[in-house]
DNA sequence: CCGGATCCGAATCGATACTG
DNA sequence: CAGTATCGATTCGGATCCGG
């Protein structure tokens, strides 16, 4: 048996061994977004030891998670197989999960790039989507999101984005958001988007400031309704 | 900052924190199929140390995932709250894809009646179901699985049941299925049933053989496209 | 700058023993 | 039954180092 294996036989089992150790699901989550280099994954993931990044990595391919290409444009890259990427509604769903209960940062907490993306196709509701073309800033991130016939478009303009992103559209968006974090009670239906305007928690910097409404609208996770059913 | 936190301010990132540490999510694989005692779960996870399974259910109960119900008929259990329920989608999906790649298994590995029950459920496809009742044994493990209206229900025959579990339903099966862990190639649609006979992988030993094809049409879970469309 | 490998103290895990 | 205590074996985290 395995060193580190649960000793069972079943599907959830062995997918906690190929996807369960500290920190691999984070690296999925960057690989979602695009192949990324050794360096971007470990910027991506400031706190990672490298000898940890390192051995995820190897312990991913070996599992036909990921696999390594050398790439013409930009060396070395990492990418995820069919096989990851077929975790991608998983990862979506688990996001979703977790942020029912995200509280306020703690101190020290960061939002790259990558997270960031992913919180926005966490949160995108294809169902609601109108077309819309905006500019988020979170700190020091920034991004272009674009919707377009119900699909969704991320690109990184901040911080620079490694070489393997895909570009952003040119032209120019209809509107730049900056927000903070309290962003997520927006998605989240805490407060609307006038409240979240009024109480400092975004602000659109340039453009027509109803796209704060519009976006409101297609980002949205609702809480999990809090019925308390079980009665011993 | 958290002790174990990972330093990002992200759905993901939060719900790793709250069900990613070691055994956390078998745990809840073992909740899922109904309320435990600290010890069915010990028994339920043979491998899973004493120590470990305290903790963690100290951090689930803190997260919000798991409650402690003091049971008038049978002492202290364990229960998902409604949050943690709510991960039940994701651990199925997660359980179809950790089933794509199982190999067989290996030496020690066991087959417990948590996982084989949310086994089934993995595997359920109630588009395709139509009435059935059998029990399916495996190893040690005999569990009595009902289709009714497109609805599945599993009960634990053997080892005799936790007392928290539900009853059994009364009268006879249809048949009784008889089968090794040969049975995931059937499953997995590798195989039919027919073959599965032929190749003792599964047995029908009582009933009309006839209702392992129909085991094998409700329960399925087929492969991920092998397509590698990538070229860089 | 990129892609790691190495080293080492601290924290966690795993196995066993033990207790109310 | 429901855990706590203990302790050696691993792993993790942080820092540094190194070849290209």
């Amino acid at each position: 048996m395995a060193a580190r294996s649960y000793g069972q036989y079943c599907g959830l089992t062995r997918a906690v061994e190929l996807v369960g150790e500290r920190w691999a699901l984070l690296i999925i989550r960057d690989l979602l977004v695009g192949p990324r280099r050794y360096t971007d994954l470990k910027q991506g993931l400031p706190r990672i030891p490298t000898n940890i990044l390192s051995t995820r990595l190897k312990e991913l391919q070996e599992g036909g998670v990921v696999r390594r290409v050398p790439l013409a444009r930009c060396g070395l890259v990492y990418e995820l197989t069919p096989y990851g990427r077929a975790l991608e509604p998983i990862m979506l769903a688990l996001g979703r999960w977790g942020f029912q209960t995200m509280g306020d940062p703690a101190e020290g907490d960061v939002v790259t790039p990558d997270s960031l993306t992913m919180a926005l196709r966490t949160a995108f509701r294809p169902e609601r989507a109108e077309d819309a073309d905006f500019e988020l800033h979170v700190g020091d991130v920034a991004l272009r999101a674009r919707v377009r016939d119900r699909m969704l478009t991320v690109a990184q303009l901040a911080p620079p984005a490694p070489p393997v992103g895909g570009a952003p559209p040119s032209g120019d968006p209809e509107g730049v958001i900056v927000a903070g974090p309290g962003i997520r009670r927006l998605i989240g239906g805490e407060i609307t988007a006038d409240e979240a305007v009024a109480q400092d928690v975004a602000a659109v910097v340039r453009g027509d400031e109803e796209i704060l409404a519009r976006f409101a609208g297609m980002f949205r996770i609702d809480p999990i309704e809090p019925i308390e059913p079980i009665d011993p």
